[in-house]
DNA sequence: GGGGCGAGCAGGCACGATTCTGCATGAGCG
DNA sequence: CGCTCATGCAGAATCGTGCCTGCTCGCCCC
């Protein structure tokens, strides 16, 4: 079928004649069918075809669907009528190609083994995905989630993805994929400090020390005379500023630091660090664990050798998990607030993309929470009254 | 010509004159620059730049890159390496446009609040999602997480992303999105099979008959005579299947059936049905619910009637969540196995989409894993024994 | 020695939309 | 009455890549 035919079954008469000569180089003999050949041969209604049904150009329906031009109101609806009853819709790759624009937002975490997320950290990573998937949709952009790229894949995603601008959890030292993206002029905004020098956009964290000080604060004020740590040896800012954090407390109350330290990653490595930490000579009253299971490996700790919690041991340990509400006594946990995470660095990448907001880089502290339950509650001898929960705001 | 003469011909740089004009209409008088303006605008490089600077053309850059044509070993690793020196990335909107395939694969959830994912299902979801992202990633394909089609959102991001497929957990029964996405021929496959006549290219399912009739043979052998069952008013096919195979089985048995509808998606009314259920005269002495908070609210609804779990009542609750192993006592899960069903709805969507395998439609049923704790198993009076747990083989 | 042949590679159209430029027309004003 | 300006819209360049077409050699064989 030629354009002149489904000219003449759209209704509109010769009016518009769709001048049949070619574009630029039209055809040297007579071997081109048509300048356009068959104008949907997919099935789908081009912007071709609407400007045609339409009896207008294409500038005309693009202007009348992007409400750009200054079109008189008539020709806005008849345009926008005709579309919907073609079932137009625009070619996003075209849209991609030609805008520059993709309305796609890349979500990585840096991973340690080769599933793409890391389960130690699987409950904030999923209320964080939702907050900044929740955030990402409500200002019109999607997000890709995409792999760690430390060996490139099979076929490189990466590359085949037209990004706006990217999301990285917890980015290592030199991600060579950040520093390639942020030369290529896309925004980079990081959750966690970048590690080294690496040139994100701008990135968004925890007030670590803020955290750990109110929270040894609070173990301090409930009685505790000795606190533990349980920390991890990799070298990432979360591990590092926390373990600083509480090295300085220490040095402040007076306290020898009494600390195990244990690769992160590894799932089976913590039961045996909790174990550790309980069997020392200098036992510590309290313990706060920096990573999501050490709550139940301390617990499972303390039951062989017959400490109560909390009447022997305080613990408290930061988790996303809702398994502490209802552990054997619940157990107190430092909470990063995911969620407001994720929906901060979202605001933060689209504005860079949008080129609103602050002079870049930007860097942004945000509190954190502390959700203290029973296992970080002395319960004074003389009452017996039941320990109070505080509700959390969420 | 060598592939040396070529070397040598990149450096001569008459070849290309990168018209010092700006793009396109700079100058009024002499508007015409030059045929393809400044070749890299906006810093990255472009193919043209890496033909010009190999002395190829872009056919050559596109072949040997893609491994398409027939070269010598010669050029085309002459090619690749002077891509490589100027950081060619190819266009992806570009190859978008040209080959049709974006490489993307949506992933949506129908919802019933502003929320892009249901929180009663979202230890469900956060695991499928993870499996089918890992499955998707390995065979070169990107997910991206899309909004329910209920209402159309403020920019309609559906129209914005070119996809290859969705998948499409949960399908309503009219959804409007995919059938459109049928028609424009971009194959869907559903989490569950899809509720009235909707056209998805395959399905994939749990086996619920099954899954509902060997729990309910479970409690029996652990002693239940009255098994009563909390489920949904909603008229989706999960709880229309599973109250089915309930009745069913309550007919075989012959047990008149003892069950509580609620509106599932409101998480208060899951501890109304509970306490409800719990006392009705004909108190069951064994409940399965089907959703994930019934286990939890189940439990608290018998230590308010004083009945201890498992003595007095057997629990099991459809779930994902591993709260329940921590429950006091641990309480017996069917799980829907969303790992599997990740990665299955992955791979058939990816064989559509590239035209292997069986002739489509395709309808899977994955089988399920009843997880058995403490609360289904009714401990022998004469034995002291702990109860069996069966480990989950993933 | 010339014609067929096949390897190697250049030219150029096409994908489908955005948008810049410019023409035609009617209204306003000196 | 003529000039200017605002308005409404058509034409065409362009985004960057893939691939189809065809040209040019060098080689082999009759």
């Amino acid at each position: 079928m030629t354009a002149a035919e489904k000219h003449q079954a759209s209704g509109t008469p010769a009016a518009r004649p769709t001048a049949p000569a070619g574009p630029a180089g039209a055809a040297p003999g007579e071997r081109c069918p048509g300048p356009r050949g068959g104008s949907t041969r997919r099935g789908r209604a081009g912007i071709r075809d609407v400007a045609a049904a339409a009896g207008v150009s294409i500038t005309t329906v693009s202007d009348a669907l992007n409400g750009k031009g200054r079109l008189p109101d008539a020709t806005r609806r008849h345009v926008r009528e005709v579309a919907e009853r073609l079932g137009y819709r625009p070619s996003a790759a075209a849209r991609t190609l030609r805008t520059g624009k993709s309305g796609l937002i890349g979500l990585t975490v840096t991973t340690y083994g080769e599933e793409p997320f890391t389960f130690t950290e699987f409950a904030y990573f999923a209320e964080m995905a939702r907050a900044a998937t929740s955030a990402a949709l409500a200002r019109g952009y999607a997000l890709v989630i995409l792999p760690a790229p430390a060996r490139h894949s099979p076929f490189d995603v990466w590359s085949n993805v037209a990004l706006d601008g990217t999301v990285v959890i917890d980015p290592s030292d030199q991600d060579p994929v950040v520093s390639e993206l942020v030369r290529s002029g896309i925004p980079v905004v990081s959750d966690g400090r970048p590690s080294g020098a690496l040139p994100v956009t701008a990135w968004v964290d925890n007030d670590h020390e803020e955290a750990v000080h109110a929270l040894l604060d609070h173990l301090a004020e409930s009685g505790a005379r000795r606190i533990g740590l349980l920390t991890g040896t990799s070298t990432d800012t979360y591990t590092r500023l926390s373990t600083r954090a509480y090295l300085r407390w220490c040095e402040n109350a007076g306290q020898d630091p009494v600390y195990e330290a244990y690769p992160a990653h590894d799932p089976c490595a913590g039961a045996v660090a909790a174990d550790r930490l309980l069997a020392r000579p200098d036992r510590p009253d309290a313990v706060y664990g920096l990573f999501d299971p050490n709550g139940t490996d301390l617990l499972a700790a303390a039951r062989r050798y017959g400490l109560r919690v909390p009447e022997d041991l305080l613990l408290v340990c930061c988790s996303e998990s809702t398994v502490y509400e209802t552990t054997e006594p619940p157990i107190t946990t430092l909470s990063l607030k995911p969620g407001r995470i994720g929906n901060t660095v979202i605001q933060l990448l689209i504005d860079a993309i949008e080129g609103i907001g602050p002079p870049r880089p930007v860097q942004q502290v945000m509190p954190t929470d502390l959700l203290v339950r029973t296992s970080s509650l002395r319960p004074s001898p003389r009452t017996t009254v039941a320990a109070p929960r505080r509700p959390g705001p969420g």
